[in-house]
DNA sequence: GATTTTTCGTCCAATTTGGTCGAATCATAC
DNA sequence: GTATGATTCGACCAAATTGGACGAAAAATC
């Protein structure tokens, strides 16, 4: 039946992380696609309509994954200093294993897709939601300063997205682990009253 | 002069390692590598007769490379099994920097380019006679038992071959290390007299 | 300023690309 | 059985991309 539709759609998107994974996406081809998943080329144009189509299917997956492993990651009971280093490294490693994702936020090429652009823009959203909170909750038990929420989280994402291309360079999650320790004691510091 | 025009295929050389190790060597095209190298893709014809010459070029340096290290991680003077672990150790490191010459060992498209046939038929010549010294060292010195050396070498040989594939799974230098010393561990007290 | 070295834009045939389509195979029902 | 629908695949296509050729323009050297 179409239990069974829905598993061999999910076989093909394992199989394009794969390869995405291992070429990039603007060097995935269909063929690739196919090859990985065990099955002829056209055959998955039987479950997905496109290579767009597979793409997006992947990159709404992983995002999913990443806001819900995010979101659940602040919702612990511990202080917002904590909180806020519990985001920025889940984030890190979260990006690390999304790679999909990662690469749909990275890769010039991809402006192109119209969902791309709005998957940023999303993403973007919520991480001000995120961040804002902690800060604000921060605020309101006398940690951080009361200072212009808004603008402090979006300066703490900027920081976030520069620390990615470190990722990128160094792939070592020990010393980027120390790095964001590091970055997180300048930035607690600046922010807690005293 | 033609000093400035090794330097330059020198640099294109180095832009080619870049783009074989993110897209592949057959996904990398001479576009790929011009563009990493900052120059136009005719260009890259006035220094390299064809994507076969570079890659070529690339392997040879580094072969050389691999093959000078190894040889001289053994010239070391340690004992036969610290000899075997050095090469074995050194062997694993090497092949993942010289990630294209892993490429060139490892994907299979290449069995047209008769230079890579070559090249692989090259480098496990060079490991047996490596291997097979270091063994004979060791049967004189009465540390391993006195054996047929080149199928012990031989062995060896293939153990590190399977080694490889971890390598490329697991991408976790220090647990391949582990790995290796576990291995040896196995490996010495099953060759040393006793 | 003539000559040589180096770069590049443009072109081409060959291959590869994403995608279509109808026929073949498979499963499930009767 | 066989009729019906679900699923797979090979063959095919137009469009894009490929490796490579060539000569004209710059740069460098004399």
């Amino acid at each position: 039946m179409h239990e069974k539709k829905r598993d061999v759609a999910h076989k093909i998107l394992l199989a394009a992380v794969k390869v995405f994974d291992r070429y990039g996406l603007r060097k995935t081809t269909m063929r690739d696609i196919a090859e990985s998943a065990g099955m002829s080329k056209s055959s998955l144009y039987y479950y997905f309509k496109s290579k767009k189509d597979i793409l997006s299917s992947v990159v709404k997956q992983e995002s999913l994954t990443l806001t819900r492993k995010l979101h659940h990651a602040i919702q612990q009971d511990i202080s917002p200093q904590q909180k806020l280093r519990e985001y920025v490294v889940t984030r890190m490693h979260l990006l690390f294993e999304l790679s999909v994702y990662y690469a749909s936020l990275s890769e010039a090429y991809l402006e192109q897709y119209s969902f791309i652009e709005q998957e940023r823009e999303a993403f973007t959203a919520f991480e001000i939601d995120a961040v804002s909170k902690i800060l604000s909750d921060g605020v309101s038990k006398g940690i951080f300063q009361g200072r212009d929420i808004l603008t402090a989280a979006k300066t703490i994402i900027i920081i976030m997205k520069a620390l990615e291309l470190r990722l990128v360079i160094s792939k070592s999650m020990d010393e980027l682990d120390s790095t964001v320790d590091t970055m997180l004691e300048i930035l607690f510091h600046g922010l807690e009253t005293r």
